[in-house]
DNA sequence: AATGAATGAGTATTCATTCAT
DNA sequence: CATGAATGAATACTCATTCAT
């Protein structure tokens, strides 16, 4: 190839390429939201589309790589001895603001059998910290948190994730 | 008019034609999302595209009629004697729920000073309600419902608004 | 009407909605070309789209109104004792530059028989004026500096004529 | 690919869709003019929308193409010894009459750097060939003859071209 | 396995023209 | 006879997906 296209760098960059559109996924579609063209992860990333579509066939395939890593994280953290439920808030909290453009997807059809496997993995670790009962409450929670942070522009993030965590723990009426 | 061309139903046929593109709107959008194509929407309107251009030169101008509506309906329910803030959020809820597709609309760019106005009045018309410095903590609530509604089925919209409510309401430690 | 809509000003309007269209074709397609949007020219004369349709049923008929008027003031101008070829190309040269955007029209399919009577007109007072057989190619030197006017941007066209007509005048070798 | 999709000739074909979008864009716009449809375009070529804009993101991109062609092209005849000056301009007359929609690119807004670059060229190539100063005459003679043939109807041109050539060569007074 | 060009369906938008009032 | 809303065909442009190399 004398022309202008990128050197084919072989079967070896398979695993480089995958951890490269993940990232991308993440800027792009924080900046530009879950419906960003895919040829924009691919160019940020510096790969090519059909490798894209090597790796991820679907664009949740994108978002499912990121909660895996994201639920992995939570998990190390709950295995932790002395890790309370707060911690984990804290730490699901980060998460939404770095990856919030992927909260989208929750919401988008069909309904993915993978994504309620996330789903019920995060349920089992809150369960695990939390008194009884008070799972289904904390999802609930973060899923008003994630759903708000997500529709307000990057620099409000951590402030708007701040009170909105602060008006669930007191309630309404004070 | 021999052809398929629906007959010209002239000027008078305005009115008509703008509440039945508000319509339609909040039908197509509540159905497939903010982004779903105009032509749809003209369409179930039983109007032609540029009629609708003529009447909603921009997308945000349909939330924006839809939302002058709904505001106008707090702001009647305001003015009755004896309303409660529970009867006004009540009505928000309704309203989030039949045109929840409009809450995307609040985190598009750029944003639109007459979108700040609509959110003027209902901060106004809480404050009148509420007791001091409670109007702020129920617009982040409404945000947050909103927000949460918007990414959940049709069939599960109320029960989730429900739930999210309750749990607004009572904190999330007991 | 009790609506925004603009006075209906009767019949007796006819003769100053036809000028009123005349003069905002020639400002309207003097800044954006002959292609402009014949709504543009409508709105610009205060007049409705319906009223430009009655006086003027195809585009090439608002170009055909000034033609008429143009070539009148040349025959005016040419029925004047004394006057000279050049001053009729001086007048042809203001008239080019005042409604640039109708030389346009001149290569517009079809061929229009009324199109070929103005010039048919222009060539006539021309040979009154000029020496045998130099009307034709008067016509032709005019129909070059008009095409080469109608691509020059509005503030250079008058020098562009001028250096256009010395350049004919006096060839191309000395 | 059983359906009516086109095969997808693959990388390979790129250099022959760019010269057969440039050779269809000589002709739809030669046809229909500079305002011709681009899905003609690519029509013609037998391409796609999407090779199109992807070689030629802007309409004016295709122009820039054919102007870089001819100006080769009489690059070429000019660093022949013995061309002369009406060597030069017999070339550019038949390349006037080959793509002349194209001429209608000069009046275009924006005004394109690239296009001025073009033009210098040509000067530089006509300085070259006649005489002192008699560069920017030559230059503003093809203007004129270039406006005036895009002008007139296909089978006319070239006896156009050479009547206006003939007259500017003599001057208008024998 | 990687690359990026090719493809065309899908949408937004404009504007000529018609016609009820 | 005037008005301007209604209509939809035509066009520009984007982007998901395929596939030759």
């Amino acid at each position: 190839m004398p022309d202008g296209r990128r050197a084919n760098r072989g079967p070896g960059a398979a695993g480089a390429n995958r951890r490269a559109l993940v990232a991308a996924a993440v800027e792009v579609f924080g900046e530009r939201g879950y419906a960003a063209p895919l040829s924009a992860v691919a160019r940020r990333a510096g790969v090519g589309q059909g490798s894209l579509y090597r790796h991820f066939p679907e664009r949740v395939d994108l978002a499912l790589a990121v909660f895996a890593d994201n639920v992995a994280a939570l998990e190390a953290l709950a295995a932790r001895p002395g890790t309370t439920v707060d911690d984990l808030l804290a730490l699901v909290t980060d998460q939404l603001i770095a990856s919030v453009a992927f909260v989208e997807v929750v919401s988008s059809a069909p309904p993915d059998p993978r994504l309620a496997a996330v789903t019920g993995r995060v349920r089992a670790l809150l369960a695990g910290a939390a008194p009884a009962g008070g799972a289904d409450d904390l999802l609930l929670a973060i899923g008003m948190v994630a759903a708000l942070v997500a529709r307000v522009p990057p620099a409000d993030r951590r402030a708007t994730a701040d009170a909105a965590w602060a008006l669930l723990r007191r309630g309404l009426r004070p």
